[in-house]
Parts: C-alpha cells; sequence; structure tokens
DNA sequence: TCGATGCTTCGGCTATCATCGAACTATGAA
DNA sequence: TTCATAGTTCGATGATAGCCGAAGCATCGA
C-alpha cells in the first residue's frame, strides 16, 4: 500500500551477494579500485560496473577517479556501522556462509589481497610480528616499532622510513575474509609481500587472476623461521 | 567462497518491499497478525505468509500463535536499530504507522477473549496482579502465589485449587488484540470473568456477535479498587 | 457436528535482474 | 602513432523469486 521502498532499496543494494562482496571488501576503510572490486566479488569487470553505479546511485560508495583507475570507498563511516549491525544479526541468526570452491584450500593459506600477503599465513605472520613486538596495534591503528624497523631493515633489508606514502599508511591491519582475523596491508605489507616475491620465497599463481600465492619450500621454511606460529 | 556470516541474505529479507513494509510495520514494537501484515504489505495472505516464514527463518521476526492467529514481532531491540541504521542511509524522513486493533472504543477498553477479559481493563488487571504479587511470571508461564490463592478466595470467592484442568492451564498469558500486550488466560482468566458476570459488575453486549463487555457504574469502581492502574 | 475464519502449501505464471560476450571510450606507456 | 590497460555500455540469456488462485489444515463459534 504506502509503498516507502527507501529503505528496501538501500538493502535490495546490499542483499545481492556480488554487491556485499564488494561492500564488506571495503568495509577495511581502504578505497579499491572497480577491478580489485570486481575480484573480490568474483564477478566479470562489466558486471562490477554495473553494480558499482547502482552502489553510487544508492549513496553507499564513492568514486574518486585517478589516472585510469577508478577507487570506490564507503561514503560515510555510518554505512559500515550498519553493515556491521547487519552483520551481527547474520551471526546471531547463524546464517554464515558456507561455499567453498575446489581451489579454496591454497586460497585460504596464502593469497594476495590487493598488493599484500592474506590468508591463513597473512594473519599468521601479523600475529607473529605483534608477539615479537615488531608492530604496536591500538584498536585499528598499527605502528612499526624501534625492534621491527630494526628487524625489517636486518632480516628482510626494507628501509622502513621510505614506506611513507601520501594516501597510503605503512601499517594497516585488513581484515582477513576467510580467517576473519587481521592481517598486515599498507605500504609495509605490500614491501614485504615484494621482498618475498623477490627473494623467491613465494610467487603469485601464474593462473591469469588467481589470487593464490605458492610458498617454495624453501620460502615456506625462512617464513615459518621469521613468523612460525611457535615464536 | 567467502566466510563470516552472511549479511547478504539478512539484506535481501529487507531488500523486499512487501517485506520492507511488514518490518518497518513492526517497528512500533507491537505484535502484528499474519494478515494485517500482508494488508499492510499490499498482498495477499498467502504471498505475506511466503515472506512471513522466510523472514521468520532469518531470524528477523519471531511467532507467538495465539488461537487461529499468528502474532508476529521484531525478534530483537537490534533489529529495529539496523532497520533505523537503514532509514538513516535512506535519509528520509516520517515514516506513518499503521492503525491497530478495533475501531470501537469500547471493543478496546473491555472484552470478552474466549472467555476472559480482554482489552485495555484486561491488560490492566494482570498488570495490577503483578504488580501486587497475586502471580509469578517467568516468560510465558504464570503461576498464582500463596498470596494469589487467598486474594482470590477472599475477594472473589474462586478457589484456585478447583481451576485444575486436564487440557488447560490455570493462568495463562495472552496476547491482547487491541494493546498488543498480555493479559491474563487459563481457567483462572475465565473464573474471575466468571465471577465478575455474576456479580453484575460487567456484562456482555446484548448484540449479537458482539465481543464488547459493560462495566456497570458499581462494577467498575469495586474493579479499579482491586486492580487499578494505581495499586 | 458443521460452517467460518486465519493461515499455509502447492503449482504455474511472470517480471526482474544478475550475468557475460562483444564492442566502445579513456587514460597511460612506448 | 600504436598498443595495453581500466572501465563502461549494450544486448541477449537465464535463473531467481515474487505473486496469486486453488486447495488443504487448524482453530474457533454455535
Amino acid at each position: 500500500m504506502k509503498a516507502g521502498p527507501d529503505i528496501s532499496r538501500i538493502a535490495a543494494l546490499v542483499g545481492d551477494p556480488a554487491r556485499c562482496n564488494m561492500l564488506t571488501a571495503l568495509m577495511t576503510g581502504r578505497a579499491l579500485t572497480a577491478s580489485e572490486l570486481a575480484q573480490e566479488a568474483g564477478i566479470t569487470p562489466q558486471t562490477a560496473s554495473s553494480h558499482l553505479a547502482k552502489l553510487e546511485a544508492g549513496g553507499l560508495i564513492e568514486p574518486e577517479k585517478q589516472g585510469r583507475h577508478r577507487y570506490y570507498r564507503l561514503s560515510d563511516p555510518d554505512v559500515a556501522d550498519v553493515l556491521e549491525g547487519l552483520q551481527g544479526i547474520a551471526a546471531r541468526a547463524g546464517h554464515m556462509r558456507v561455499r567453498t570452491g575446489p581451489k579454496d584450500p591454497a586460497l585460504r593459506r596464502a593469497r594476495i589481497c590487493y598488493d599484500h600477503l592474506a590468508g591463513d599465513l597473512g594473519v599468521q605472520m601479523l600475529d607473529s610480528m605483534r608477539r615479537q613486538k615488531l608492530v604496536r596495534q591500538s584498536k585499528q591503528a598499527i605502528e612499526l616499532t624501534g625492534e621491527g624497523k630494526r628487524f625489517m631493515a636486518e632480516e628482510l633489508q626494507i628501509d622502513a622510513d621510505a614506506l611513507t606514502h601520501p594516501r597510503r599508511p605503512v601499517c594497516k591491519a585488513c581484515l582477513d575474509w576467510s580467517e576473519r582475523r587481521h592481517h598486515l596491508a599498507g605500504t609495509l605489507g605490500a614491501a614485504m609481500m615484494d621482498r618475498f616475491t623477490e627473494l623467491k620465497w613465494a610467487a603469485r599463481d601464474a593462473a591469469p587472476g588467481s589470487r593464490v600465492v605458492n610458498f617454495s619450500r624453501n620460502g615456506e621454511k625462512r617464513f615459518a623461521a621469521l613468523f612460525g606460529a611457535g615464536e
């Protein structure tokens, strides 16, 4: 009768799995490109473009054009709050995502999240860094300690002071979608992943579009020596 | 593919206009019947039944069966909070609300619900009985206290021990049609209404099919003395 | 017991919309 | 310029799901 479709339209936007995946990917607070969001949602760029246009029209996200990229971020912290509220209701109702694909185990173990390491190993790495007091975390903010800087220089030949970036934090907690815990993002997370690749400890999967990261036997050993679960 | 609470399923439930209208109708905190919700959403009872089943499965609403009616309410204040958050995002004002209950003021005030007193006075009576500690209520179950038994015997000449019935509880909380709060049902509720009638405090309306209960002037006074709002 | 009412289930129809292939625009790099 | 990458638009397709008529239960009132 009295159709007040305002709230239902917003909810319908979140109600589509692909769009929802995009939104949850943006809940880290970082802006992502259309392609990355497409990848995150597991859909083609064409489909993603359509979804992004709808989300933008609905006022849930805002674009920022940069070169030939289009970065999207949540338009307002309130949006994130509502999404978290929905997560609370969903969790209480016991509605967890259950679908798992064949490639899933490898993806859960180690994968690229934008430009840094994610998955089981990514979460494990940040855990270990916290235990070793290489980083200090207060709420969402993470910063490298003095000892952390020394560690980066000595063990990985990374100059932490050179990682400052105008639009990006050095350290950032990124919510891992498979582990549901944080891993390390930011320029440091990216630099570390770069170093792992350079050292041939790990390599991105050859398959195009794959986010899987494969560790070499030696790489796994060295990685475990630095960030092993026991340390 | 992803782990964690599946918020898109919940959002999709809210995303349908018909279901959304039902939910906003329930945001008053009152329980509504399936038919009322169907009317509110502008759909047939069959369709509404399907929607309500989905909302219930999603944990957004909870049913309470009452005779051949099925009352639904939001399962949790959190649900209302999220809906309000969505309204905030939709950035729209003024939501009207349905009128619930009978138009007839007399019917709202006092009426027969099967065989016991309902309406404003019925709700008021149970409220007062709780305040006077004549009954003890834990969740849905209500039972007469020792003091309650004495009260029934002395004030209303009702032998509570004689009210046990093989197929019916002595005390029962019954959801009130117009007030959307509980009043007292069960054999005790019926016995009390019988007593009110015998004492000529109240009488059912003469009109056939009417459920209105008319209190005499004296009856109203005596009733208020026992179950007045102030006590 | 019978009829009336509230609600649900079932089956089929239909509209919506997510999806992708193909083609197009725009920016950046060589 | 030419090529590559990022992103969009368009059209066709297919699956989902909302919708209602008809029929089936369940409960209440008489």
